[in-house]
DNA sequence: TCGCAGTTGAAAATCATTTGCATCTAGCCT
DNA sequence: AGGCTAGATGCAAATGATTTTCAACTGCGA
């Protein structure tokens, strides 16, 4: 009940592809531009549309930049994790600690926090855009 | 230079007031109908320009809630640290911990990031809203 | 008290994102 | 191979948050 199929279509299979190239976290119109670029035929709500059930079947992450615009990211694993994200060039590896984990919980039960949950992402400047 | 002065005016002791008297993280609308109802004379608009200065010379906080809308707090520490926040109430917590410093210096430092900046923020419930 | 730079408010402008709706199309059925 | 229909798509209009425009207003130093 309430579960509609998904079809294969086109274009969500060029999101997942542009996606899957970019390697780091890109907003909806970046993906939408590059895939203009390659000559794709989709339209900007679609590209939305897309990367809002990907993101919803949890097969990428989403963060939001210092502006408040959404990116989002093809990730690796499904199990919760943290990013290590370039600022220049928006490239970004997936970090998996449980050393936050614990801080995490520790903390939030010190202050009488239930039901916590976390984020925590690193930003910086990658080997490569370092120069 | 450059730098214009800054003039003392009712409605920006209002917000000053108003974010203080809030004690966790609410939004520019938030406060701006917690300043009406106190009968307070001012603009949505006042609101947002007063934020922002005081999210400009530091004496405010800014995250992004989920639906990426931007919310303010008044932080007695000008020193980054890092939040505990309710998901009911908006309450928050300062925290400090050189534990998370160490870990995002060193994990930056294994991936070969430089200028490594972090967000870490918790989100709960607290003892209160738990009932 | 004057003058004016800084401030305010209402409305218009932006920007990212969503939604309405009429038109397509993937893929199961025959 | 042709149809049928739930799902998908695109454009344009709608939303919602935040910013800007601009004319009117007000601290505050001279």
């Amino acid at each position: 009940m309430g579960e509609t199929k998904k079809r294969s279509t086109q274009q969500r299979e060029a999101v997942a592809r542009a996606l899957e190239g970019a390697g780091g976290f890109r907003s909806a119109q970046d993906l939408f531009d590059a895939l203009r670029n390659d000559g794709a035929k989709i339209s900007l709500t679609t590209v939305y549309r897309t990367l809002q059930y990907l993101a919803d079947e949890g097969s990428v992450d989403v963060l939001r930049s210092k502006e408040g615009e959404a990116i989002f990211r093809r990730c690796a694993s499904s199990e919760h994790h943290h990013h290590l994200v370039c600022r220049e060039c928006g490239a970004a590896v997936e970090i998996e600690s449980a050393e936050v984990e614990d801080w995490a919980e520790r903390v939030a039960e010190r202050h009488g926090f239930t039901s916590v949950d976390h984020l925590a992402e690193l930003y910086g400047v990658c080997r490569k855009c370092a120069n």
